[in-house]
DNA sequence: CTGAAAGCGCTAACAG
DNA sequence: CTGTTAGCGCTTTCAG
């Protein structure tokens, strides 16, 4: 009826009726029902966003990047955690699903095949974010972590480090981690260099495994000139035993992290990291939903690849 | 049909009719339309969780506790972010609202009136948490954030400081960051003690406004012989402050923040801090909406406060 | 155990 | 400009 029009500003209506109704509606604390809403016009105003984890800094500027442009449309987000499992993945997508959005984003390109046969069936446009190295569904926006890994390492060799370990996370779900770590391997590989020592983790404080995981392979491999960390959080514990025990940086080892997360800005000496662009990468994804939702399409097909900066800091360069 | 009722394991369906109705389905790739469910059954298992921020530490941990207990239950959250906005909290709830949501978890206690009247009229259990310092509109589960500040004052002062600044957010906005220093300046009254000086910020990386404040402090004040910041991640910075300028922890100054962030246990010296609960309050106002759905009511008026254990760390103590 | 029928509260299209 | 009508795709109730 009228109602419906004057709620939504659709429609001619008169002034009158038009003040009438609001104050009505606003006098009995009326919400309208976007149920029904939803189920009559088969337009829901939600974009699903699927993430592996809320807790470890960059997801959480991901989705401030999506907010910032979604605020400014009439979409939402909204969001669901996968903890890196494909069954959940699986399982929360199918939820989100049942609820039509209008398009979804989703972290990496790795998806269990029904996973996959829901994206590709949905109807929306599909968003895969973070990583571009593999075929995505629909669009795409990330940066190529086998790249970030591979000019770390070029990065690394070109300051003469010769004795170089890799810190990183267990890394059976974590894509990114893996290819960065393959990238780095590749290209150290072809400078002739072999990885003097590896250590990985999982769970736990990760500012203390990376403390934990230094004094391990400084103790077992005493000669390393570098360390390559699979996070920001893991390189700053690192960084903290280093100065704790006397280990001069960078002119005894030199580190570098992954993320650059604002955290680092404060700490002095500042270490190396590689931005992985994440706010960005909301911005972009939730500006191809919402422009996909404006014209109509149920795709759009589009390939963004952002290039991560890489910051020396003052932790890679030879004392 | 009979098809609804395999989908939902509900009333008696043969063996042989349920298997045929699966295999339909997952062929055709049918995704069950959860707008039209929640329609016809009045039903949404959605759960509304409105929080200021993602982006300091804090409500990501929450939000953990929140999943941990849902998961286990057939409820979901759903979040909205208010920037500390009383106006976005309200369009928020708003657009949460009309989704029919099983229950709202929200952030403090201070809300416009319209927010208010929305929360009352809603006819579904609210539990508003991390603050108990004021009248809930049904459910509260929290820490009191006065007297948060009250005791770490009486920890600080029985520890023998007595030039003792205070280094904070802005709190317009952040009710329990104001609530904190007004127990924390109350407390230090009661004691004798005035405080010596006082700085706040806004925005920008926390860890690097840490720092800065606390060299305006130090050097507008150089007395000071204690620092009580309003979070950790500040009081971080202004720990790396300290050791980067050969300023004696905890024998010249002593430090403490607010929180009990993991990042800390990470550092050397340890700061001193007040745990804020977090996770336990996330599962203890999960467990409340989940506890209400599965019994079909639609309020709980329960009340839990839980206790800040303070932790002394290597901070807080006369060298 | 299975089918048929009546809505859930709205929107969209059409008449007045 | 405003009222009426027919669904949206399910769940629920009631008969077979």
């Amino acid at each position: 009826m009228t109602v419906s029009r004057v709620l939504r500003n659709r429609g001619d209506v008169s002034q009158a009726t038009r003040e009438r109704v609001l104050a009505a509606s606003k006098r009995l604390g009326y919400v309208p029902n976007k149920i029904a809403g939803a189920l009559a016009s088969q337009r829901v105003n939600l974009v699903a966003v699927i993430i592996p984890s809320m807790s470890n800094m960059v997801f959480p500027e991901v989705m401030t990047g999506i907010s910032e442009v979604l605020e400014e449309s009439p979409l939402q987000p909204v969001v669901g955690i996968t903890h890196y499992r494909p069954e959940r993945e699986e399982r929360v997508l199918y939820e989100m699903l049942s609820w039509r959005p209008s398009g979804v984003i989703i972290a990496g390109l790795e998806h269990s095949d029904a996973s996959r046969a829901m994206l590709e069936n949905a109807g929306i446009p599909i968003v895969e974010i973070m990583d571009t190295d593999g075929t995505p569904v629909d669009s795409v926006v990330g940066i190529s972590h086998r790249r970030a890994g591979k000019e770390m390492a070029n990065a690394i060799a070109a300051a003469g480090y010769k004795r170089i370990a890799f810190l990183g996370t267990k890394m059976p779900l974590d894509h990114r981690a893996r290819k960065r770590f393959e990238g780095f391997t590749g290209a150290l590989a072809k400078a002739g260099i072999e990885m003097a020592d590896h250590e990985f983790y999982s769970g736990g404080s990760a500012l203390l495994k990376g403390r934990e995981m230094t004094e391990t392979v400084l103790k077992r491999t005493p000669d390393i000139d570098f360390l390559y960390y699979s996070n920001d959080m893991i390189a700053a514990g690192g960084l903290l035993y280093c100065l704790d025990n006397g280990i001069a940086v960078p002119g005894q080892v030199g580190l570098a992290g992954f993320n650059g997360i604002e955290l680092l800005d404060g700490m002095n000496p500042k270490l190396a990291t590689m931005d992985a662009c994440r706010r960005e990468i909301g911005r972009k994804a939730a500006e191809i939903i919402a422009r996909c939702t404006e014209a109509g399409l149920d795709h759009a097909d589009e390939r963004i690849e952002l290039t991560p900066r890489l910051s020396i800091g003052d932790t890679l360069q030879r004392g």
